[in-house]
DNA sequence: ACCATTAAATGAATGTCATTCATTTATCTC
DNA sequence: GAGATAAATGAATGACATTCATTTAATGGT
């Protein structure tokens, strides 16, 4: 028999099969990696492959901690769910409160729009973060005098707002340009003409503005002590 | 050598590869046959091998009339915004054309949510059924008094509401059940509850219906002649 | 009428994924 | 210590979308 291959100086030894002195991996050491990659390439980058790369580990290896992609999706949900800044409806009124948490769901989740499709339609049990965020948001609301029944409806339109509003972000400036079809979208045109030759601040950032100025007028007459 | 095989009764002799007699594929077709899929099987069941199989041919066939699958959803798309009804702007009053078009928009929509963070960031120029929607709503902004260089912002505002309503619409109902975790969540329970003792109509439309109505009446009051 | 060009199909790769499975081996438990 | 369990490996699998060389019929120019 040949000699062993020798453990060549400067190359690390592969590892072998079998259960590793200490566990290598967890849900959260796979979620801090997952985040990290989307943050340094993007959610295309985010393949089973290039997640056990980062982790230096063989891609069967992570399904011994979660189920599939999706529940990978799922884990960094409840991260990101954590970057939401709800500490106003603890400090300011109901409508400042409101204010600072839209601004910074959207934001965020503007980073992470792949993940919207998916936590728009999954139950959030087993989210302790998602739910954390959506705890503090409604006892914001209870507090302000908002009447129960409503708290709920008015959360999920403003999430639906928000979520929508998070696509825009990514879109591009001359998204409403009619291209070669102009001649028969002359109040479209003018439309977006009349905005752009106001054109202070991204104009993403004026819409959400202005919708969420409206809801949350709209929504402020339904608090207690207001009508 | 054996015999050829022979053209056996009741079996349709396969096309050989060349030029065919009459075209079978173009971007209509394909488009037909791709919203015929979807909703007969949904959208998982849109592959381009399926799309093929349902017109008769071979897969790489598709490609001498589309570039890839997300064209296939653009033309989706334009189809699928064909069926929104914005024929209000024409008949009645601003805030009656805004509600009708919107639930309508939503409701088209939740049917095809995996179109919405393909469109929400494409250029819209080369989809004319689309470009006709929006034409068609902003000259009801026009006509209606609205202050010209806002009529973008608005419109983008209510897409994103409208987009993400769309997304809730496939929710499960018990979304908001925060499981083991309830402890945690009074508030948010609480909340859940009150919702549910209620529980006369979809959740998710009441929950549209109170969003919709804010900023109906918060953009209403940009209107000229409303003070 | 002929011939070169082009359009529209075929089917056989390719490459990228997520996911599964038999196997290996260190650690934990009784 | 023996057996069970946990956590890794690497080699399939099976969906996919997409590309490419090839085939063949229609078309357009001379």
């Amino acid at each position: 028999m040949p000699a062993p291959s020798p453990a060549s100086a400067g190359t690390t030894p592969r590892r072998r099969a079998g259960r590793p002195t200490a566990a290598v991996l967890d849900q959260t050491v796979i979620t801090k990696a997952a985040v990290d990659l989307i943050n340094r390439k993007g959610y295309e980058a985010l393949t089973m492959a290039a997640l056990a790369k980062q982790l230096q580990v063989a891609p069967s290896a992570l399904y011994n901690h979660v189920a599939s992609k999706d529940d990978v999706m799922l884990l960094i949900e409840d991260h990101v769910a954590d970057l939401v800044d709800v500490s106003a409806f603890e400090t300011e009124p109901w409508d400042a409160a409101v204010r600072r948490w839209a601004w910074s769901y959207r934001d965020v989740f503007s980073q992470h729009t792949p993940l919207i499709p998916i936590i728009a339609v999954m139950p959030v049990a087993n989210a302790p973060k998602t739910l954390a965020m959506y705890e503090a948001v409604t006892a914001g609301f209870r507090r302000a005098g908002f009447p129960q029944e409503q708290i709920i409806s008015a959360v999920v339109a403003l999430e639906a707002f928000i979520f929508g509003a998070a696509f825009d972000v990514n879109a591009p400036e001359d998204i409403y340009d009619a291209g070669s079809l102009a001649e028969r979208t002359p109040n479209l045109n003018a439309a977006v003409d009349s905005l752009a030759a106001q054109g202070h601040k991204r104009p993403t950032d004026v819409a959400f503005s202005l919708g969420l100025e409206a809801l949350i007028s709209g929504f402020g007459a339904l608090l207690a002590g207001k009508g």
